[in-house]
RNA sequence: GCCGCCUUAGCUCAGCCGGUAGAGCGGCGCAUUCGUAAUGCGUAGGUCGGGUGUUCGAGUCACCCAGGCGGCACCA
């Protein structure tokens, strides 16, 4: 006999073996046939599965969020069936569920094409509306392995042999269709619902390594209800209109071309918001106690061989040679260039920490398949710091730095969702003892500041582990910007030290930061979260001053140099052209604020505010309106400031070791 | 870099089965001076990403190259 407890905290006796489907039906008709998995103690399984053991227990209908994950996974192996029929010859491999969706890796010789993707998704429904029961198998590893060879699975058999000797084979039927897994699955394919749509093809390679061969790979949506996957599709729509490649485009703020591949050209507009924002940081950073530097484009080989980086990058590095035979490096990020300024001269306890930032343009030679936009560049710049300081001060740069970042994110509107610890990665530079004690120090940093954060082995930087912050757009996305990372490595290849207390040399960490990371990025990001709609301060734009008829001329001039005098970016538009026109024009360029001026405006040195978003108007002086927008358009640092709330902070010479 | 798709006026896009290019917006000109998301009329823009081939004839078919897009791999 096995123990279950129910979700209500009831308890019941069952027979060992017992099937959550009959379990169901012990309860209600009705359930039974809505029944779809059951959860024993937090694990899904299928409804027929027989119960070994007793536990929490729970039964879970289609509905269930919990049970989305299976649908989407059935779907997978729906569409693996509907393609095996369609083609034969093709061979299967894996297809999980993922965010929103599913996929499956096939092996085919002949590429499919967009246009198959409907009749699959025919071959689909029928599959579905065929309700073939879905029935779990325990197989024999050598005979698993024998049959899906004999059918000509070779992946199938690989997976098989690559499985762990004390793994259970399991293997699902659907109909006369089998695929190796692990399961759970709805009992049959009509649960899985028609909510699904397949969305894209892709190349990918065989177990995620790129010497294997490539598989083709078909996306796909799905959802438990028709009414969820319209959303879905929907909100995917929503997201295509805030892409910052659309946008950058329609308000003319960057662009790119052939011969500047991943190469933004600014644009006027595009620069000023660059500019910006580069400013708001500097002002934070510099009040931080940061000190900017700069340091060459190019350096010799020499030094990026003695920093690690030739070894591991110098295939992503742009590299020219001179006449004389030097060769030289374009510098795809500070770090050493920031150790030359720290070993120039001999340094102190005293004067740590130093903290040295740099907003310089960085290269790297991405390759041509990642580019992205804004998103993934070869040319860049970075908020980029590095914070040279002792053992005993990594805590408190940890928290200081922590606050910045979530002072700036606020104050740009962006929320931080999450913080992730990415410790050694397989390929690194430094001893293993060095990242012993950098792990420990930084996760130590991490949970002393009271951050709660996720461990991701093997995913840190080339020589330091890093806490990642992810942060959360306006639509739900995440992207991850700020990094913070410790590193003992490279203050160690470049022989940066400085004299301790006791007068002997010491070794400083190297606390590399960013809260942007790359600004061209960043910028991309901020465009999508704010669908180009920026805040007054950010905004390239942030006023037009729109004439009704040419009577206002003159006023409008006058009144759009008020504005300007008040450091407002202002455009004129004195155009032969109806208001509604205008007005709609710049709403669609998404101008924060439109002051139209017509006759009475001009009489009573009044102007007609309009905001994006809005059809109110607010008529006001121009003065008035004037000292009002400069004060809203002041960056929130400095509002702040003018507030009173913080004063700025003056420079320490030295402080006290 | 790898797989697939795409590449037509400044922008967004239409051009079926091969017979030497269209629209809207924008630009320019003229008229209109019109009170908050598109005033009317007129006009100038392209040889269809680059190349080779098939064909009497190619934007339209084939192949090669480049760039873009969607993924994969990579990401200091």
């Amino acid at each position: 006999m096995i123990d279950l407890i129910f979700p209500d905290g009831s308890q019941r006796q069952f027979d060992d073996g017992v099937t959550g489907r009959a379990i169901a039906g012990s309860i209600s008709k009705s359930l039974e046939k809505k029944a779809v998995l059951v959860k024993l103690d937090g694990e899904l399984l299928d409804l027929d599965r027989p119960l070994a053991r007793g536990g929490r227990f729970e039964i879970l209908t289609r509905e269930s969020p919990e049970a989305l994950e299976t649908i989407r996974h059935d779907v997978s192996h729906i569409m693996a069936e509907a393609v095996q029929e369609l083609f034969p010859g093709t061979q299967v491999t894996i297809g999980p569920a993922i965010e929103d969706g599913f996929y499956y890796d096939f092996a085919r010789d002949e590429p499919f094409s967009l246009d198959d993707l409907p009749k699959i998704e025919q071959r689909m429904k029928e599959i579905v509306e065929r309700d073939e029961p879905i029935k779990r198998e325990v197989w024999d590893r050598d005979e698993a392995i024998r049959h899906f060879e004999s059918i000509g699975e070779r992946y199938k058999a690989e997976i098989i042999r690559d499985l762990p000797e004390d793994e259970e084979i399991s293997v699902y039927r659907q109909g006369s269709w089998k695929d190796l897994c692990l399961g759970p699955h709805l009992p049959s394919t009509r649960a899985a619902g028609k909510a699904f749509k397949l969305t894209k093809l892709a190349g990918a390679y065989w177990r995620g390594d790129h010497r294997n061969p490539q598989l083709q790979r078909i996306y796909g949506t799905a959802w438990a209800s028709e009414a969820e996957l319209d959303a879905y599709l929907h909100r995917l729509e929503e997201a295509e209109k805030r892409d910052h490649r659309k946008i950058g485009q329609a308000m003319d703020l960057f662009h790119f071309q052939e011969e500047g591949r991943g190469m933004a050209f600014w644009h006027p507009k595009g620069w000023t918001l660059y500019r910006t924002l580069v400013a708001y940081m500097r002002r934070r950073m510099e009040a931080a106690g940061y000190q900017e530097v700069k340091t060459p484009q190019l350096l010799d080989r020499s030094l990026w061989e003695r920093s690690g980086h030739w070894d591991k990058f110098h295939s992503d590095m742009f590299v020219c040679e001179t006449d004389e035979g030097e060769v030289l490096a374009v510098k795809p990020m500070n770090c050493p260039g920031h150790v030359q300024i720290f070993n120039h001269g001999q340094r102190s306890y005293r004067e740590l920490p130093i903290r040295l930032a740099e907003f310089e343009g960085l290269h790297r030679y991405e390759s041509s398949g990642s580019l992205h936009g804004l998103l993934r560049v070869r040319q860049l710049a970075q908020d980029d710091a590095h914070v040279f300081c002792r053992e005993d001060q990594v805590e408190s740069e940890t928290r200081d730095f922590v606050r910045l970042l979530n002072l700036v994110y606020a104050d740009l509107g962006v929320e931080l969702h999450a913080v992730k610890l990415a410790l050694r990665p397989e390929v690194r530079a430094g001893s293993d003892e060095m990242w012993d004690r950098a792990e420990a120090m930084l996760e130590r940093a991490a949970r002393d500041v009271g951050l709660e954060f996720e461990i991701l082995p093997g995913e840190g930087g080339f020589y330091a582990p890093k806490l990642e912050f992810h942060l959360r757009d306006a639509i739900g996305r995440t992207w991850q910007c700020g990094t913070l990372q410790l590193d003992m490595v490279m203050p160690e290849r470049l022989d940066a030290s400085y004299i301790g207390e006791d007068g002997l040399k010491h070794r400083p960490v190297m606390l590399h930061r960013a809260i942007f990371g790359s600004i061209e990025r960043f910028l991309g990001v901020l465009i999508e979260h704010y669908a180009g709609a920026f805040p007054l301060w950010l905004a390239p734009v942030q006023l037009v001053v729109a004439t009704i008829t040419s009577d206002a001329d003159d006023y409008a001039r006058e009144a759009a140099a008020a504005l300007q005098a008040k450091g407002l970016r202002v455009e004129l538009d004195l155009r032969n052209e109806k208001v509604g026109y205008k007005v709609r024009e710049h709403s669609l360029a998404k101008t924060p604020v439109i002051a139209v001026v017509g006759r009475r405006e001009a009489e009573q040195r009044q102007v007609a505010l309009r905001r994006l978003g809005s059809d109110r108007q607010q008529l006001m002086g121009l003065d008035d309106a004037a000292n009002a927008l400069a004060s809203e358009a002041s960056p929130p640092d400095l509002a702040r400031q003018a507030a009173g709330a913080l004063a700025p902070r003056t420079a320490v010479v030295r402080e006290a070791g």
